[in-house]
DNA sequence: TCTATATTGTGAAAAATATCAGAGGAGGTA
DNA sequence: TACCTCCTCTGATATTTTTCACAATATAGA
């Protein structure tokens, strides 16, 4: 908390330099310039020296970047030398395949509790992962101090579980449901909306397709990558 | 499709939009004003009436929006009447979760072939939905014509897919794996990228605290606007 | 040491997006 | 009819994000 304000839009790319560095490093690679940088994670070279400069003066002219020290720098800014335990509610289709990845390759996330409606789920461990009822998530919530969900469960019930979740303590919730939760001002939300996504991305081939028709020349500079993330 | 230039900001906003206004179609509901609709989809009811004003004047002042009438031309604009076949490449964890989903609720987006390596997979039918060799991907896209893919394939492999994608002929693609693909400019890419989200929410969780976000409303006592959202 | 080359860091400008605020139309009421 | 309330539409403005473009400077090599 002790930087000044980084832009949104900068902390959301932050977990994507961070990937790649990792990457360079276990390549052996030593250092690295923002328009190398720019070629792998599709972001403009100039937003990438932009964004790391919010952090101070991390590079050296005419040199680049020490692919070791951004590395550690954004590991200790994204709080990769800390757990975070997630609590997944609802284990069907979505949830069990997001039990089952429990983003292995990150060593600071991990799905620790499960909840869910279901007998057959209750009381059984998936993939090292325990499965609560579901009425007992509040109380668990807080014994295992978790600060951090994952909403799959059936769009019915997304207000009355994001509601529970607040109860329980939970500051951020990821919300695979097509519903936009209410929840109080301090708790954060972040949609992910595949039906969503999918629309506008038809939408977009096709906006574009008769957009080509007309105005030839559109595309060209296009910049054809823009990440989505939703913001 | 005769509109001008439709800002991308306001496109990811649509398929939202439009969902909520057939929720309230549904439940009978004839009239919204811009403020009913920002409670639910949780978007700033300025920003939705300048988003609508993009096609024209669609609301009656004093008023608000018809609801049918807007569905119905969300709907043309959103290619609501017409089937977009898509093609799911690597039915694993997700792939089979997506494929389970097979967006359900909406009747123009439909995944309707899969393609994977496995034997075991490969010539079975999952939902109604054949799976496809690997090797066959290029040529059944071409034959049936598809032009959307979602790519859930090992991350090792993303680039090839990718590849083989455009070749096949597709325009869009939904791209779960954490790796950029290259592609042509005139291809979409859409990055889904579930471990960035996540690792980002925790970031802002810790380091933004409530600043932003304004006040927020905790109740609605009207059943029909349980749907809300944050950010 | 000097020079050529590479590449950052950042003011400034541009572009994109969001929000404010008020004129004015629509509908309801008496 | 007169009047009140609601709420769109939009010009103007604010905010956020991206991009340009180049002086500054580190490194490598002669
Ligand atoms: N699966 C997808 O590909 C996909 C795509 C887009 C959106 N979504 C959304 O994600 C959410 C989950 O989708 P899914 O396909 O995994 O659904 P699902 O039905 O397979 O899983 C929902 C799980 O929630 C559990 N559940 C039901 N009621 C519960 C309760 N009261 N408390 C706790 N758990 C309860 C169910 O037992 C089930 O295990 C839905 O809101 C859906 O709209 C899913
Ligand atoms: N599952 C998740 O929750 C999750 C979360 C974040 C990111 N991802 C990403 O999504 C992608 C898929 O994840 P997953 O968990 O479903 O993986 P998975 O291993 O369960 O599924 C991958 C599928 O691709 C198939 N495959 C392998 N090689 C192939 C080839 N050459 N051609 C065609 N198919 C091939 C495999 O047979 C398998 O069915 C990965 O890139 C992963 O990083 C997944």
């Amino acid at each position: 908390m002790a930087e000044k304000k980084i832009p949104k839009a900068t902390a959301r790319r932050l977990p994507l330099y961070y990937r790649y560095l990792r990457f360079l490093y276990e390549a052996g690679k030593e250092r690295v310039s923002s328009a190398k940088l720019s070629e792998a994670v599709k972001v403009d070279s100039a937003t990438i020296r932009r964004d790391f400069s919010y952090f101070g003066a991390l590079g050296k002219r005419g040199y680049g970047y020490d692919v070791e020290a951004l590395m550690n720098f954004f590991s200790k800014t994204l709080n990769q030398d800390r757990l975070t335990n997630v609590a997944l509610i609802g284990v069907g289709n979505l949830g069990q395949a997001l039990l089952n990845y429990n983003f292995r390759r990150n060593n600071n996330i991990r799905i620790s509790a499960g909840f869910d409606v279901k007998d057959e789920l209750i009381g059984t461990i998936h993939q090292g992962v325990p499965i609560y009822d579901i009425n007992e998530m509040v109380e668990q919530l807080e014994m295992q101090q978790i600060d951090v969900a994952i909403l799959t469960v059936p769009s019915e019930i997304a207000q009355e579980m994001a509601d529970k979740l607040v109860k329980g303590g939970v500051r951020g919730i990821m919300n695979f449901t097509p519903i936009r939760v209410t929840v109080p001002q301090e708790i954060r939300v972040h949609n992910v909306d595949l039906t969503n996504e999918l629309q506008t991305l038809i939408y977009f081939i096709n906006y574009y397709q008769d957009f080509d028709k007309k105005e030839e020349k559109e595309t060209s500079d296009n910049p054809l990558n823009d990440l989505f993330y939703n913001e």
